[in-house]
DNA sequence: CGTTATGTTGATGGCCGTCAAGAGTGGTGG
DNA sequence: CCACCACTCTTGACGGCCATCAACATAACG
C-alpha cells in the first residue's frame, strides 16, 4: 500500500523525508507489557533517546504500557493525573466539559506527545483525554520518573524537551485560534497538521485526519459547518483534495502557507 | 544561539542579552541591591519552596537578578532561551509577530509565573518577552537548573510544578479563546485575572491591569474596540466597575462567572 | 499647558453561528 | 454480498455579532 505510487507531492522543498518512515504498526502486535523502549520505533524522539542500555533497564521498571485503546474510549478523566502519557501510536484529544454542553477541545496528540501535563485547570473539572482511534499509550508515575530523572543525566534533559514540547503545543493552538477568519485558522490547522505528522514521520501531505470534523470545529473555536464549508472552499480552489472522510491531501502547500497567513521567509 | 551580537539603538529597546551578560559582574558581588531567595516574598511559590538553608545556596549560585526592566523594555527576543525567567514583580507578555503586522499575545506573566517556557514555536520566528511595566526577573540558566535539580530532591519537583503551572496558563488561554461570543471572552478573563492575582497575593476584586486594551483584545482575539464596549457594557450593567485606565473593579463576581459560563458548582 | 498615545463611542458591512435539510459514509447483520 | 441504519458531513438560507473605519474623549507626559 504504497500510497506515494500515484502522485507526486507538488513540495518545492527538497528536505522533506519521503514516506519511508510509515506508521508503527502497533495496531498489529497489541504489545501490552512486552514491548520495551529498546526496541520501540517511537524510542529516538522519546523519553530513552540517547540513553545507554542499562539506563533502558532503569527506565522500563517504570514505564507501564496500557492496552490498547479504542475510538472514543477514556484514557483518563479528571485533573492532574499522577501518571504522564506518552503516546506510542494512534491519536488522542484533550478536551474539557462545558457548562454550555459542549465541549472545548484542549489539543490532539500524535506518537511521540505526552498528554497529561498542565492540565490541572481551575474552574473547569471536567477534563478528560480519549483516544480519536485505536491508540496504545505509555504511562509513567511522575514521581518514580522525577526521581528516576534525577539519577541518569540524559533523560533529565530528554523528559525537560518533552514537556516543553508539550507547552509549545498549546501555545501554537493559542497561535491558530488567534486567527481572525476561519479560513486562516482552517489553514493554518492544517499546516500545522502537516508539521506534525511529519515531525512523527507520518505522511505529511496526504494527510491523515483521524478527529471529527466537529472536532476539529471544537479545535479551532469555530461551528462545524463553518470548517467544513472552509474545508471544501480549499478543496474548490485546489489548494486541498479531500479524499474520504479521514483523508486530506495537500496539493497546494504554498498557497495554503499563505493563506495561514505564515511567515514563508525562514527556511 | 548566541544573538548578542546585535546592538540595538539605545531608546528603548535595551534588550535581554546586553543586561544579562553583565550577570557574571554581579555574581562577585552579593547580587548589589537585589534580594536573594532566602528573603524574597515569593520565596514559598517559587523554587525554593521548602527547600533547606545551604540547598538555598546552591540556588543562590545559579540564580541571576537582572536589573529592573521598564514598561515595554524586552527581555528575550527569539526563539527557545538558554534561560528560565521567573518574574518577582510586575509582569510580563510574550507575543509573537504576524505577518499581518500585528502581534499575537501568548500570555501574561505575574510574580511567580515562569516565562520563556515552551515558546520554541515553528513558522513564528519572532517570539518576545517584554514587560507591561516596572518589572523585575529572576534568570536561571536552563541547563544548570537541571543539572541542580539533579541534586536536590524538593527542587526537582518545584520545578515541576512551576513548568506545568506555565503550561496550564496556556491551556486556560485556550479556554479562554474558546468562549464564542467577546462578553464571555471578556468576562472569562476579568474572572480568571481576578485569581490569578489572588494567586499572587494581590488585590483580587480591585484588579490591576497593567495591560492596554489592545493587549487584552490581542490575548483574547478580538478587536480593541470590541474589547472596549464590552467592558463598558459590564460596567453598564453594574458587574464592573472602571476605575481609571489600569485599573478594573468587580462588583458581582457571581454574574461575571455567570457570563464566563463557568460551571459554578464547585467550591 | 500642549502634545501624543490610548481609550471610547458611533455607523456599517461582511463573516460566521444557527437552524434546517439533504447527501454521504461506515458499520452491522442478514 | 447486499441492504439497512445511524452517524457524520455537506450545503443552503438567514440573522446577529463583531471587525473595520472614523471621530471624539481622555489620560499620560514633559
Amino acid at each position: 500500500m504504497h500510497t506515494s505510487g500515484t502522485r507526486k507531492p507538488p513540495s518545492a522543498e527538497a528536505g522533506y523525508p519521503p514516506a519511508c518512515l510509515r506508521a508503527p504498526d502497533a495496531d498489529n502486535k497489541p504489545h501490552a507489557g512486552t514491548t520495551p523502549c529498546s526496541i520501540c520505533r517511537l524510542s529516538p524522539g522519546c523519553l530513552p533517546a540517547q540513553l545507554a542500555l542499562p539506563d533502558h533497564e532503569k527506565l522500563r521498571a517504570i514505564i507501564r504500557p496500557l492496552p490498547a485503546l479504542g475510538r472514543d474510549q477514556t484514557l483518563f478523566e479528571g485533573r492532574s493525573p499522577r501518571d504522564l502519557f506518552i503516546l506510542r501510536s494512534g491519536s488522542l484529544k484533550t478536551t474539557v466539559h462545558q457548562e454550555n454542553g459542549g465541549q472545548q477541545i484542549l489539543g490532539f496528540h500524535l506518537p511521540g506527545n505526552v498528554a497529561g501535563f498542565g492540565t490541572g485547570i481551575e474552574d473547569f473539572p471536567g477534563g478528560r483525554i480519549l483516544a480519536m482511534e485505536r491508540s496504545s499509550v505509555c504511562a509513567i508515575n511522575l514521581d518514580r520518573l522525577l526521581e528516576t530523572a534525577q539519577r541518569i543525566d540524559g533523560l533529565q534533559k530528554q523528559l525537560y524537551r518533552l514537556l516543553e514540547d508539550a507547552s509549545t503545543l498549546a501555545q501554537q493552538h493559542v497561535l491558530i485560534m488567534g486567527r481572525h477568519d476561519a479560513e486562516a485558522r482552517v489553514a493554518l490547522f492544517l499546516h500545522d497538521w502537516s508539521r506534525r505528522l511529519r515531525m512523527a514521520g507520518l505522511n505529511w501531505y496526504d494527510l491523515h485526519l483521524p478527529m471529527r470534523r466537529g472536532e476539529i470545529a471544537g479545535f479551532l473555536g469555530l461551528a462545524t459547518e463553518t470548517t467544513s464549508r472552509t474545508i471544501s472552499r480549499l478543496q474548490a480552489d485546489g489548494i486541498v483534495n479531500v479524499t474520504g472522510r479521514r483523508g486530506l491531501r495537500i496539493l497546494d502547500p504554498v498557497r495554503l502557507a499563505t493563506l495561514a497567513e505564515i511567515d514563508a521567509q525562514h527556511a
